[in-house]
RNA sequence: GGGGACGUAGCUCAGUUGGUUAGAGCGCUGCCCUGUCACGGCAGAGGUCGCGGGUUCGAGCCCCGUCGUCCCCGCCA
């Protein structure tokens, strides 16, 4: 192929096939340049070598497919191009077919410069036609086969899960597929195979996986898109260090396909402590963990200095942002205020501490426990006098704002640490698995505690038998864990309740009558009275592990045909009205036409 | 549902305080060129300034609305 050419090949006679990827023409000289998935090889036309060749060549355009039949020859000394894989060498053409014309395309394939979305996902099959796609979907495939590859040793089955299945009210939004048979009914596509790998537990296949597709009609994001593919796995009898071998051991498998050599254990911290370290339940580890600087501030400090008595002081530090101007720093101080609003909360300025003779030993104090070197931010958060109403339900308030802040502020300034550029090593990706998820959340809103995994997550033994179901709701610990890669969540899984008596008593304690659960879960609920194994399993975002092992930052690099921010295929212009005629076969009939 | 950025030639973008005929690079078309590889030279074509309305003697620029793309919040058990 094109990209396979070297020196040891010159003197031989080949045929390639491929794209033009430039002409460059040179009057009674033509070069074209080849290119096919593997790479690009030059191909000469040299009108007293093949006259037919070269007056074809000089019609030949960007993108017209053509057959060249030539012999391989060694560029001569000086000729030769190091920037090209087949650089040392260059197709003689004998003869040359225009297998077919091309269009000029609204924007070159070869062309460094990329095209703005629109234009690239309205002519993906263009877009698609540039190297970096073009590695970024080998890359993908290896992926997923190293993964198939690394599962099936471990002894587990791949088994498919149907794509047309029953709404269950809890969750994402579901897209839903008419019933023609059954005017009025529908189906809904599976936002992930939960209850049907659950069930395949029961059904006695110890280890399953599937990379299986999941659908969810919520609004999307950078890494969110409304169908997404996920390597979804279940297993017998595990404990949770079980789960998390076979995760580490296809992942470990996955990056090599990248070059990456990964160490496997990763890093594990609890839920509780990633929001007290990082104030968010996907810490990125790339970057300095938040400080609490609640002992610094002594309660005659916090007196002068107006800050809440019983709430945290919390500092982080974003390192090597270099010296910045006394406006610019105003602005940001000023920006970062504008941010809190009316919260409560407030910035410290340290900077200022510092030359005040009363203050200057707290400055010094919080600057040595944030380890602040020379060039490094250091952002100081006080909560002001009187205590937010949000701190009633949410005691973790102030660390998730924090933690917030960080990251914006990391995103701000990433071209001064430079801690998210990739250097190609395994220190890029900082994994880590979090633990001991809480088994409710509250939803003020609705004045109601919801399931924060979901309602077939087993609680922590103790919890329950300390009575906490029922208590303490807030405490409720869950054997929920979800792996992170550098800030994202990749994926997130439990050991499952495999007990009738213990899921009913889960479904009352969200809120759920026995008639309701039945209705709901009861084909689930009779499957867990007929011998149910404990199981436990996970589910990562293949999508998402391809984006950042590609160096990508959307979805869209990683996933061939894509869909907008508004969940609209740009290429074939979904989705559309249909006819009143095949409305009227499923019993459907549109309300308000946009 | 809310906030922000963007929308000018096929593509990437510039366009000053509202003022003559809206520009550049790449691409495209034609001609020339035997060692280029982002080839080069000469000539040329190409515009509903997203769309609709308003202010004004005059709008790419100001105002109102609307559409699209991207990012974020809400949402994503």
């Amino acid at each position: 192929m094109c990209g396979d050419l070297r020196a040891e090949d010159a003197g031989n006679d080949v045929v390639l096939m491929g794209w033009v990827n430039r002409r460059r023409d040179h009057g009674n000289l033509i070069f074209l340049d080849v290119r096919d998935r593997s790479g690009i090889t030059q191909i000469v036309l040299d009108i007293e070598k093949s006259p037919e060749a070269h007056a074809k060549a000089e019609a030949a355009r960007s993108e017209y497919v053509v057959a060249v039949k030539g012999s391989v020859r060694k560029r001569a000394a000086g000729l030769e191009n190091p920037n090209m894989s087949t650089g040392d060498v260059e197709v003689v053409a004998h003869e040359l077919l225009l297998l077919n014309e091309a269009k000029t395309p609204p924007f070159s394939p070869a062309e460094e410069a990329i095209a703005n979305e629109e234009v690239r996902l309205k002519y993906r099959y263009l877009d698609l036609r540039r190297v970096e796609m073009q590695k970024n979907f080998a890359l993908r495939s290896r992926v997923a086969m190293a993964i198939r590859n690394y599962l099936v040793a471990e002894g587990f089955l791949e088994i498919e899960t149907p794509f047309m299945t029953r709404s269950t009210p809890e969750g994402a939004r579901d897209y839903l597929v008419p019933s023609r048979v059954h005017g009025g009914h529908f189906y809904a596509l599976p936002q992930s195979p939960q209850i049907f790998k659950q069930i395949l537990m029961i059904s006695g296949f110890d280890k399953y996986f599937q990379i299986a597709r999941c659908f969810r009609d919520e609004d999307l994001r950078a890494d969110r898109q409304p169908e997404f593919t996920q390597i979804d796995l279940e297993t017998t009898f595990p404990q949770q260090e079980l789960i998390f071998g076979f995760v580490e051991g296809f992942l470990k498998a996955a990056f090599r396909e990248a070059g990456i050599t990964l160490e496997p254990p990763f890093v594990q911290m609890t839920y509780d402590d990633a929001i007290k370290n990082y104030g968010i339940d996907k810490p990125d580890m790339r970057l300095p963990a938040m400080v609490s600087l609640t002992d610094e501030l002594t309660s005659e400090l916090r007196e002068t200095l107006k800050i809440e008595q019983a709430l945290p002081v919390l500092g982080f530090v974003i390192p090597s942002v270099g010296e910045l101007s006394g406006t610019a720093r105003k602005s940001l101080l000023s920006e970062i205020r504008g941010g809190f609003g009316d919260s409560g909360l407030d910035l410290l300025d340290v900077a200022r501490l510092k030359t005040n003779e009363t203050f200057a030993p707290l400055a010094a104090a919080i600057e040595t426990k944030a380890s602040l070197g020379a060039d490094d931010l250091l952002i100081v958060v006080t909560p002001k006098l009187g205590t937010p109403a949000m701190w009633n339900y949410d005691p973790q308030w102030i660390y998730k704002r924090v933690g917030a802040l960080r990251l914006t502020l990391a995103a701000k300034f990433a071209d001064k640490h430079k801690r998210f550029e990739q250097t190609g090593t395994a220190a890029d990706f900082k994994f880590l698995w979090v633990t001991d998820f809480p088994m409710y959340e509250w939803d003020e809103e609705h004045k109601v505690w919801n399931a924060a995994h979901h309602p077939f997550t087993s609680p922590h033994e103790e919890d329950i038998k300390a009575g906490k179901l029922t208590n303490d709701k807030g405490a409720v610990r869950a054997l929920a864990y979800d792996i992170v890669l550098n800030g994202t969540e990749l994926g997130s899984g439990s050991i499952r309740i495999h007990r009738q008596d213990v899921q009913a008593e889960i479904f009352r304690s969200l809120g759920m009558t026995d008639e309701e659960a039945h209705e709901r879960f009861g084909f689930f609920l009779d499957a867990l009275e007929y011998g149910t194994p404990p199981h436990g399993g996970i589910a990562l975002g293949l999508d998402r592990i391809v984006m950042i092992l590609a160096g990508a930052t959307s979805l869209r690099e990683v996933i061939a045909f894509p869909k907008t921010a508004k969940a609209i295929d740009l290429m074939v212009d979904a989705p559309t009205p249909v006819s009143e005629q095949q409305l009227k076969e499923l019993s459907l009939r549109v309300a308000t036409k946009s």
